[in-house]
DNA sequence: TACGCGTGGTG
DNA sequence: TCACCAAGCGT
C-alpha cells in the first residue's frame, strides 16, 4: 500500500508522514483499499502536502473525490487541512485528543493516526478489529450494542511498543485472514487462544441487529447541452446527499413512481424524455432516474445550475449517480 | 442515540 | 440478482 512505511525503512529512520497516513485512514473510512489506491495516488501527487491542499479550491477537491463516495469526507478534509495549516502551522499534533477535535477525525481516525504515525499506544477498532476481537474472545452481544466491550478488549491488547504496527497487524489479520465468511483459521496466527475456533462459532460472529430494508425513490435529471457543447450543471448544497457535488439539475426524489414528480425544467427548451433509466443504491434507497435531455438555445438562460463548457467538463468530477445519467445519455 | 451518508466487489 | 460488506463520522 503507498501509504505504508515498509519495517526495514523503519527501523532506518524514516517516519510515516502524517499528511499521508492522515489522507489514507480518510479515504478508507468504509472503503476498501483496491478503490482507495488510485485516488490516494491522485491526491499526493496534486497536493503532496497538508498546506499545498488547504491552499485547493473546493470544487477541486470535490471533483477528484467524486466517486470515492461519503462526500462529507472530502468537505471535512478540506476543513481539517486549512484548520491544521492555519492554527497548527502545517502540522498535525502529535495529541490523541487534539487529533480527535479535528474535522472528520473520529475515534478510529484519531487512534490510527496517534499509533502509525507518532507510535502513541491508541486501540484502534475498525470493523476488522471488531470482528478479531468477538471471535478471539466469543463475544455473541450483537453490534453495535458490543462496541463498548469490544474496544476494551482492544485496548487491553494494544502493546506499549509498535503500537503503529500493530495496529496494522490486526486490521491486516481481520482483512486477509479473520474474513467475515470462511476465515482462514487453520493459518490463524491466532487459532490456539481464539475461542470462537475452539467452540466453532467463528463463522457467524460477530452478530449485527437486523437492517432496516432500502426503499425505492423515484426523481428525475435534466441533461441539457448548448450548441457550443457546454452543459448545464449545478453543484449541490452543502448538506445532505452527495453534498457539494456537481450534478444534474432535477427533481426531488420521492417514494411513489408515479405520478413523476412536478420538477420545472432548469431552463426553457424543448425537453424530451430518453428512453432507459438510471439505477443506483445508495446506502439507504434505490434510486430511479427519468432522463430528460435538451439542446439548449444560445440565449436561453438558466433558471438553475450553471453552463460549464466541454473544455472544463470532466465526467469523472461527477458523483456515480450522475455520470451514470450522463452515460447514458452520451 | 439512531440515523443519514456512496460505492464497488463478492458469493 | 441482490444482500452483504469495507481501515466511520457528524448530528
Amino acid at each position: 500500500m503507498p501509504w505504508r512505511v515498509p519495517p526495514a525503512d523503519r527501523k532506518a529512520g524514516t517516519a510515516p508522514d502524517p499528511y499521508r497516513v492522515w489522507l489514507s485512514e480518510v479515504m478508507l473510512q468504509q472503503t476498501t483499499v483496491a478503490t482507495v489506491r488510485d485516488y490516494f495516488e491522485r491526491f499526493t501527487a496534486r497536493w503532496p502536502d497538508v498546506s499545498a491542499l488547504a491552499a485547493a479550491a473546493d470544487a477541486d477537491v470535490m471533483g477528484e473525490w467524486a466517486g470515492l463516495g461519503y462526500y462529507a469526507r472530502a468537505r471535512n478534509l478540506l476543513k481539517c487541512a486549512r484548520v491544521v495549516t492555519d492554527t497548527h502551522g502545517g502540522a498535525f499534533p502529535a495529541d490523541h485528543a487534539a487529533l480527535l477535535g479535528l474535522p472528520g477525525i473520529g475515534p478510529y481516525t484519531a487512534a490510527a493516526i496517534s499509533s502509525i504515525a507518532f507510535d502513541l499506544p491508541h486501540a484502534v477498532l475498525d470493523g476488522n478489529v471488531e470482528r478479531v476481537m468477538a471471535r478471539l474472545y466469543d463475544i455473541h452481544t450483537p453490534l453495535p450494542d458490543a462496541k463498548p466491550e469490544l474496544l476494551a478488549r482492544a485496548e487491553s491488547l494494544t502493546p506499549a511498543t509498535r503500537p503503529g504496527d500493530y495496529a496494522q497487524a490486526v486490521m491486516d489479520l481481520g482483512a486477509t485472514i479473520c474474513t467475515p465468511k470462511s476465515p482462514a483459521c487453520g493459518i490463524c496466527p491466532l487459532r490456539d487462544p481464539c475461542r470462537a475456533r475452539q467452540r466453532g462459532t467463528a463463522p457467524e460472529l460477530p452478530k449485527k441487529l437486523p437492517k432496516k430494508a432500502k426503499p425505492v425513490r423515484h426523481g428525475r435529471v435534466y441533461l441539457g447541452q448548448r450548441a457550443d457543447g457546454a452543459w448545464l450543471l449545478e453543484t449541490r448544497p452543502d448538506k445532505g446527499l452527495l453534498g457539494g457535488m456537481l450534478g444534474w439539475p432535477g427533481s426531488d426524489w420521492v417514494d411513489t413512481a408515479l405520478p413523476m414528480p412536478e420538477s420545472a425544467p432548469p431552463c426553457d427548451a424543448d425537453w424530451q424524455v430518453l428512453p432507459g433509466e438510471v439505477r443506483h443504491t445508495f446506502t439507504h434507497f434505490h434510486l430511479i432516474l427519468q432522463i430528460m435531455t435538451a439542446e439548449i438555445r444560445a440565449d436561453a438562460t438558466p433558471d438553475r445550475g450553471h453552463f460549464v463548457d466541454p473544455a472544463g467538463f470532466r465526467p469523472s468530477d461527477l458523483p456515480t449517480v450522475m455520470r451514470k445519467a450522463f452515460d447514458l445519455a452520451r
